[in-house]
DNA sequence: TAATCAATTTAGAACGATTCTAAATGAGCT
DNA sequence: AGCTCATTTAGAATCGTTCTAAATTGATTA
């Protein structure tokens, strides 16, 4: 464990944000100005195959690294882009006896439109 | 509805494979030789817009389109990264109970070992 | 302390998927 | 035919990520 690495751990702990790795990478930089982009994605891989965090994929151009491993789902406002955690009991083992004894994890994202931006609808639509 | 965007159509349809922007391109080269990558890219927007495929993004480096826009779930095998689709029931519900009236549409992945993959564990491990 | 060795970091080049741009084409109207 | 507007084309540009090779670090042993 490294001081590289022990920053880029604790900036995806620091908040309940799910970073992108340029995110990290700009944050870290504030800790240790002659970090390298490449310590950055090295680590990233590093952490994930700990089972230290977790990569998102598909949300938008660029993954994002979440602070927990532990498979749940993943809540996408079409509108804003906010990426909010949400659980659906038991998807673990509805998902495992579908699938059979070769499961091993998953990734779940839903599109929706949240509160905020719900409240918001209509409003500035036109224009 | 263009001859390209119908060749197009007709590529992503004619199996059941998931394929990624550059095979569809390749595939459709074969029957329109002078077709353009960026015509690909402009129709696999148009159509997903269309409703008529559904783009599955993060499986690896480049993303995947389907030829139904329902939304289902993707199986990806870990060794081999084939791709099959599956169904859980009343996921829909599921999702949309717990999300509220926002809830537009999800994606579901599973990380798993096909049967295939499965019986050659371990054959070819140790070389 | 000095020498060695492996792992890690660094900077920047390279890569690959996708998007953008500007000119050419084509289909549908008058 | 002439006009218009959407689509196509080729290739440049962009952006996230990976790769490479040299430099640095830390631990281990002499």
């Amino acid at each position: 464990m490294t001081k590289q690495r022990a920053v880029i751990l604790e900036v995806i702990r620091s908040d309940m944000c799910h970073h992108t790795a340029d995110e990290i990478f700009t944050l870290a930089k504030e800790r240790l100005p002659g970090i390298s982009r490449a310590t950055v994605y090295n680590n990233l891989k590093v952490l994930e195959s700990e089972k230290l965090i977790r990569r998102i994929t598909g949300d938008a151009l660029a993954d994002r690294y979440d602070n927990s491993y532990i498979p749940h789902g993943h809540m996408i406002c079409e509108e804003c882009g906010g990426v909010r955690d949400f659980n659906i009991q038991n998807l673990d083992r509805l998902l495992s006896d579908a699938i059979g004894s070769g499961f091993n994890s998953y990734e779940l994202k839903v599109r929706y439109l949240c509160d905020a931006c719900k409240a918001r609808e209509g409003k500035y639509a036109e224009f």
